[in-house]
RNA sequence: GGUGAGGUGGAUGAGUGGCUGAAAUCAGUAGUUUGCUAAACUGCCGUACGGGUUAAACUGUACCGCGGGUUCGAAUCCCGCCCUCACCGCCA
């Protein structure tokens, strides 16, 4: 969530950002500003009462250690009696102090400068491309057929096992997951990330320090039981790794990567868009994750674009750079650069990775700081991206590299995957 | 799942109703001393929200797993929940 200081600030500043996200409820800001304002009155008016409260008890503590027992009941009235003012007080805080956090949560993060104006993914930014697009042979299949012709991954089996969207992988299919992450995971160690298995469900707080909570509830699986969320990404469990810490800050930036399976309702999602791979319920998705000082985020983002795009050249494959604009990003992303494949069967780009600086939001919600040199207490500025999420890999990767022999196996993934050929 | 023990500041760990926002030790940090390293000595050293100040100083409140309760007063007593550890049972 914003940082209150921010809105009180540059309120103006905030509210033209804000539309460059096509947040429409501006007056919203005025609202919570208003509600701090009623929160530090309150806040006072029950310190100053509780002052009293609290110096007389210690007087009542004296005079019955004294023995003076009518002196210590005569207190014992003044103080009942400033509690039962103190009461409204305190109730009244409680729902100010509640209302105004909730009210603060539905402010979306803020577009950094270079975002592009737009709202829809029309308007996004072609940043640049590589690569290039294969000339397919005569007959060339899109991937939903391909993996029939080699039976490398069923659809069908997956939904009788659990349902649509849930692909069993199998033989030489299964085993290009297992070396693709493999691949993922070691190229981002070898670039400083430290490796992490995280755990594939997380609690209430977890989901909601990294933003799922409260407004994106119904994009993941729900174990009412035990009250875990299924996690959708492993930003998720990663990011909170560091959840209300103060890190030193010489330990900055901390890079991490996790391999995780991840979950994905996708309620409301139908039509050609979703054929294939290109939309599941349970892919595997490699993520990037760091933790950085407030002034270095957007070189570290540059980093991290660059450290996909290294990634994406080793495999081969035509892909693209976007820039999110305003109204496409994600709600608590500052900056969001996109990579998508091009997938040349379907003739379609498929986004694989998703680069963004989320700024402080997310840690203002996880309470992830630092301490500066003045020893002053700072918030560290939070980033992910995927490195990469699968399915869209393999999709690109079975329709771009297939010949009438067989389907070719990118240089890098040959020791992983023990062949060069799927045929 | 059963039984028992326990959750205190970065760590270890004292603290069973007021003198405890919290001993002590370690770590950290600033300094003194010292050919270097090491050691010794001294100061500082939790978080959040406020007041105050140009900035400090100073100052109020809350927080000892979480949430309630008892009391003039709770880290300390009571209730519920969560978590950790040990043993037993079950099990990959």
């Amino acid at each position: 969530m914003l940082q209150l200081h921010v809105l009180r600030q540059d309120t103006a500043g905030v509210k033209a950002r804000l539309s460059k996200k096509h947040f429409a409820d501006l007056d919203l800001v005025d609202a919570i500003i208003a509600l701090d304002d009623e929160r530090k009155k309150l806040q006072l008016s029950f310190d100053n009462n509780q002052s009293v409260v609290n110096s007389t008890s210690k007087e009542i503590g004296a005079l019955m250690a004294k023995g003076q027992k009518e002196e210590a009941e005569t207190k014992k009235g003044e103080v009942a009696a400033l509690k039962a003012t103190l009461q409204p007080i305190t109730e009244r805080l409680a729902i100010v102090e509640k209302q105004l956090h909730d009210e603060l949560v539905k402010l979306p993060n803020l577009p950094a400068e270079g975002v592009p104006m737009g709202k829809t993914p029309e308007d996004n930014m072609v940043v640049r491309e590589g690569g290039t697009k294969p000339a397919l042979h005569e007959g060339a299949l899109p991937h939903w057929d391909l993996i029939k012709k080699y039976d490398i991954i069923d659809f069908e089996l997956g939904a009788k096992i659990t349902g649509s969207g849930f692909p069993l992988y199998k033989g030489q299919g299964a085993k290009l997951q297992r070396a693709l992450v493999q691949y993922f995971l070691d190229f981002n160690t070898a670039a400083g990330y430290t490796e992490f298995l995280p755990p594939f469900m997380v609690n209430e707080a977890s989901a909601y320090g990294t933003g799922q909570l409260p407004d994106k509830e119904g994009q993941m699986y729900h174990m009412p039981a035990d009250g875990f969320y299924m996690i959708p990404t492993s930003e998720v469990p990663v990011t909170n790794i560091f959840r209300d810490d103060i890190v030193k800050e010489t330990s900055l930036p901390i890079k991490m990567t996790a391999y995780s399976p991840c979950f994905r309702r996708e309620a409301g999602s139908f039509g050609k868009d979703v054929r294939g791979l290109n939309r599941v319920h349970q892919f595997e998705k490699v993520e990037i994750v760091q933790l950085t000082h407030p002034d270095k985020s957007y070189e570290a983002h540059t980093e991290m674009v660059l450290h996909i795009e290294k990634l994406l050249q080793s495999l081969e494959l035509p892909y693209r750079v976007l820039a999110l604009c305003g109204g496409d990003m994600s709600f608590t992303s500052a900056l969001t650069y996109d990579f998508e494949v091009y997938s040349a069967a379907q003739e379609r780009w498929l986004e694989v990775s998703s680069v963004s600086n989320f700024e402080a939001y997310q840690t203002n919600r996880m309470k992830i700081r630092f301490k500066d040199e003045k020893g002053k207490t700072q918030l560290v500025h939070s980033l992910n991206g995927s490195s990469l999420a699968l399915p869209r890999i393999v999709a690109s990767l079975l329709e771009n590299n297939q010949t009438p022999e067989g389907i070719n196996i990118p240089k890098v993934l040959q020791p992983y995957f023990g062949a060069a050929v799927i045929g």
